[in-house]
DNA sequence: AAAAGTTACGAAACCGTTTTCGTGTTAATA
DNA sequence: TATTAACACGAAAACGGTTTCGTAACTTTT
């Protein structure tokens, strides 16, 4: 076990001040290159590597973004993690995750937590409570200290900051136009209640398209689920009630269930019925038959919220102004699709 | 915009010193009540937080616990960390989760980077490219500094430290007996190249049972991937060179990808042909039939390896003890098998 | 009333850096 | 040779806390 060495240590064995050991590994020039070599060397072979913490405190700035999602386990926010990731190591940044679990409780504790020195900015995607709550002072709070913020995906326009988000209304706007164009005419929605910012878009898209290619809007063919579990039940009574060819469901899950039980009706995919379905996921990918999906890029997104990001924090932000990134989302075809 | 406030800060408006506001703070005995009061009115009007780099600096303890994985995307490890901040959040630690991508290179720098100071202790499972590299020397450092480290699932004897990881060997078993005992005789295995060390003890695995039911050893039934993959190629000249009435896969993906090769061949899943896959993710629940599977039990892992840490970590530990916990691995039956 | 004990607070060191500013030596200039 | 400039380094403050120890002002004891 050999500790850490210090400065201080390097110093004292060199016998030389810690002023001169802390420029002399900066290569000032204020050093000669003689005593520079010899720390240098020193330095090396012990292999200091200086304590972030003591740089943290004294530069003020830690290098490390914090990120508040609402769940891990979810594809979308992982590939965002990973476009994060990948922007922010590649300027030096660390990221520190953070997961609310969709709780408003943990997403404050998590935030005041961070806040408090151990991050340069924010990256954060609402939870569900928060967004039902509709309370955002602790996060107002964070902004108002002036630590720069970036919201993604789930946003608010009750606080000013930089956002990117995909078009969700464009989204399924594509959807629709896809099914139209392959002929079907009784197209449902398989959506969560409005308050997810996501889940309105969405719907006002779907509306949107059907109004553009004249199809009555039929309120029957909207199913709204209270969230974002799948409720058997409800699926069954919609789709035993409800004579419809075409779906588009906000996510993966919400389609791949319908598909099994459509399955078990003795239907076909997608000839009697054909499945688009948000996320573009693992299971969209090896679902049986393969699920239609409108990409997200969340991966992309999450790049470009470290972009903005870093930006706001290596800039010395005199002026407040904010602007907001908005991604066009993609329809990857597949089988159940005609 | 209203920056923090600080001890400082606190302390010249109320016209005390330093060291009294921070004592008032933490309720100490030395303070007169009225003093107390007045200070912690005046912190609490002003939303007063220590800062967090300065305490840890201080008291060279950060509650942080930093993470290392090899993917984000990846069911399994998120369900780990889900885990791991379930009880770090729990015990008032945060976690700095870190992705390695599967490389040695990002493992080492994310290493180096939250050694310095940033964390307490580790959480890790290895890279692919580290395992095969077999050069553990970035791990080796940071423990002989007396950081210490709990290492999860993909773990080496090379390392002495606290492990923590399912009986891959025993999972293997168990889906061979599943087989077994439902009448089936030519039982395939698909896995990765051995350098995994879960995907070593799984295939030993495999292998004592066939010998515990008296089935003669095929080395033709498995079928050896060099990464994680799906090379299409090697799948189908497999199942078209093979006579095969059970797969074993080492992931979801690979049984996913298998079941719809042999879905195309006209076979029958479970009758003809049945499948058991490693990890009990949301592909296997939502394949079609649904994917019966060994569970890893992700979250209890994570649970597990941060109360190991966090032990370790609020322990002057004076003798270097370590130990390894093997999880019971649990077959999940679903329709894939008979 | 002198000695001892409490109470309530402040000074200062410390954690490990960075950085400004001052200064003793030597080299260049007048 | 006296003066200035350049060089090479060190002292000290600062970042924002925590904690030990010292002490002035009272209070209590004998």
């Amino acid at each position: 076990m050999k500790p850490k060495i210090t400065l201080k240590d390097i110093a004292r064995e060199l016998e030389v001040s810690i002023s001169t050991v802390s420029k002399a590994l900066k290569n000032s020039e204020e050093i000669s290159r003689d005593t520079k070599d010899k720390i240098q060397a020193f330095a090396k072979l012990y292999n200091y590597k200086p304590n972030n913490i003591a740089v943290s405190l004294k530069n003020r700035r830690t290098k490390n973004i914090g990120v508040i999602i609402p769940d891990i386990v979810h594809h979308f926010f992982t590939t965002v993690i990973r476009g994060i990731e990948k922007y922010a190591n590649a300027k030096g940044y660390n990221v520190l995750v953070c997961v609310s679990n969709e709780g408003y409780e943990r997403e404050v504790i998590n935030m005041e937590l961070l806040a408090n020195g151990s991050i340069d900015g924010f990256i954060m995607s609402l939870s569900t409570e928060t967004q039902q709550k509709n309370d955002y002072n602790h996060i107002k709070e964070v902004t108002d200290q002036g630590i720069p913020m970036v919201m993604f995906d789930r946003v608010t326009d009750r606080i000013n900051c930089d956002k990117v988000v995909i078009d969700d209304a464009q989204g399924a706007f594509l959807a629709v136009k896809k099914f139209v164009e392959s002929g079907k005419k009784k197209i449902a929605l398989i959506t969560t209640d409005d308050y997810l910012s996501v889940g309105k878009a969405r719907t006002e898209g779907y509306k949107k398209a059907l109004s553009h290619y004249n199809i009555p809007l039929e309120e029957s063919l909207i199913l709204k689920l209270p969230s974002m579990e799948v409720e058997a039940s409800a699926f069954d009574t919609f789709f035993k009630t409800q004579e419809v060819d075409a779906v588009l469901c906000v996510n993966e899950i919400f389609a791949i269930h319908a598909m099994r039980l459509v399955h078990g009706m003795n239907k076909r995919i997608p000839e009697d019925i054909s499945f688009i379905g948000f996320t573009d996921g693992l299971l969209s990918k090896f679902a049986m038959p393969s699920l239609t999906a409108i990409a997200q890029h969340g991966e992309l997104m999450g790049e470009e919220a470290a972009r903005m990001l870093i930006e706001k924090v290596e800039t010395e932000n005199e002026e407040e102004t904010f602007s907001t990134t908005v991604l066009e989302p993609t329809l990857i075809e597949r089988a159940s699709t005609l």
